[in-house]
DNA sequence: AACAGCCGCAACCGCCGTATA
DNA sequence: CTATACGGCGGTTGCGGCTGT
C-alpha cells in the first residue's frame, strides 16, 4: 500500500537552487498562491519536485523569512521551548517570527547541542543513535575513496545537467541566497544569557530549574534557567506568543510571568 | 601550496495524518 | 471502506567552505 513517490524523479534537477528558478517559483507563487505543490512546478516551468518546490519556498523564498543571526534571545527561547515541545521543530519555529523548522533543527543540531554536551547536559529527545555511519564525518574514511566519491557525485551532477539543455549557465554553483537578515530587535529579555550557563558560571540567583518534559517526567536540564515555580528567575518578557492559540501577552511581574508560562503549559499538555 | 578533515546548512528522504474520490 | 493525493514534519545526507597540518 504503498504511496506512489511525489513525483518521478526523473528528469528533474536537484541540488542546489540557482536564480533562475528562484524566479519563477517566487513568480509563480506570487501570481497563484501556495498550494499544489506537485503541480505547480510544471506550471511554473520548473523541473523540479513538487516536494523541492515547497521546501525553497518555506525555507527561503517566503517573504519574512529571517535567516542567520540567531541571537541570544532567540537561541535561549529555542531551548526553552526545546525544553517543553521536544523535537517539534515545527512548533518551535512557530514561535519565533520568520525562522523556519529547518534553520531552528539545524541550529539545535549544530549549535546547541554542542553546547549541551559540552555542559554536560542530556536534553531530551537527544537524537537517537546515528544510523549506520554513511556519513563521511563518522568515520576516518580513507581520503581517497573520499575523494573518488566526490568526483563521481560531481561527474554525475554534470552527466545529469547537460541532459538539461540550456539553463546550464548558472549552475550548480549559483545558489542564491537571500541576503543575511539584520537581526531583530530582541524581543524577549532575559538575565541569564545562554552564554553564561555554558561557561558554567553559578553566579546568579537563580536556582536550578528543571524543566516538566511532556511525557510527564521532569528532566533535562537542571540548568539555571527559570524554574516553573515559586523561585522565580529570569526577567520578564515583554510579549511573545507562546503556544498556539494562546497569545501571551506577559506583564512585567516575574510572578505572573511564570503562573502564565504555567498554565499555557498545563493547557498545552491538555491539549496533547 | 596542497591536502585532509571538520563543520554548517541546504536539500532530500521517508513517513504520517488528513482530505477526497 | 479503500486507495490515492497532498501537505507537512523530523531525521539524515552530502556539498562546499573553512581550518589545520
Amino acid at each position: 500500500m504503498g504511496r506512489s513517490p511525489c513525483c518521478s524523479k526523473v528528469g528533474l534537477r536537484r541540488g542546489p537552487w540557482s536564480t533562475k528558478e528562484d524566479t519563477l517559483l517566487t513568480n509563480y507563487i506570487e501570481q497563484h498562491g501556495e498550494g499544489q505543490w506537485r503541480s505547480l512546478p510544471k506550471k511554473a516551468g520548473l523541473l523540479r519536485c513538487g516536494k523541492s518546490c515547497r521546501l525553497r519556498w518555506m525555507n527561503y523564498l517566503r517573504p519574512g523569512i529571517k535567516r542567520g543571526n540567531i541571537g541570544p534571545d532567540e537561541e535561549d527561547l529555542i531551548i526553552r521551548l526545546h525544553s517543553l515541545l521536544g523535537n517539534r521543530w515545527s512548533l518551535i519555529a512557530g514561535r519565533l517570527p520568520g525562522r523556519t523548522d529547518n534553520e531552528i533543527k539545524n541550529y539545535w543540531n549544530t549549535h546547541l547541542l554542542k553546547k549541551l554536551k559540552t555542559a554536560g547536559i542530556q536534553p531530551k529527545d537527544y537524537p537517537k543513535q546515528q544510523k549506520e555511519p554513511k556519513s563521511k564525518k563518522s568515520t576516518v574514511s580513507e581520503p581517497n575513496a573520499k575523494q573518488k566519491k566526490k568526483k563521481q557525485k560531481k561527474k554525475i551532477n554534470q552527466e545529469q545537467e547537460q541532459v538539461q539543455v540550456q539553463e546550464q549557465e548558472e549552475l550548480p554553483k549559483t545558489t542564491v541566497y537571500l541576503p543575511k537578515p539584520i537581526r531583530v530587535s530582541s524581543v524577549f529579555s532575559r538575565s541569564n544569557s545562554v552564554d553564561s550557563l555554558f561557561s558554567g558560571s553559578s553566579s546568579n540567583d537563580c536556582d536550578v530549574g528543571k524543566y516538566a518534559t511532556l511525557d510527564g517526567t521532569a528532566s533535562y536540564l537542571d540548568w539555571p534557567l527559570f524554574e516553573l515555580g515559586d523561585g522565580v528567575c529570569g526577567e520578564s518578557h515583554q510579549e511573545f506568543e507562546f503556544l498556539d492559540g494562546f497569545d501571551m501577552s506577559l506583564p512585567h511581574s516575574e510572578s505572573s510571568n511564570m503562573l502564565v508560562l504555567e498554565q499555557v503549559y498545563d493547557e498545552y499538555l491538555q491539549l496533547l
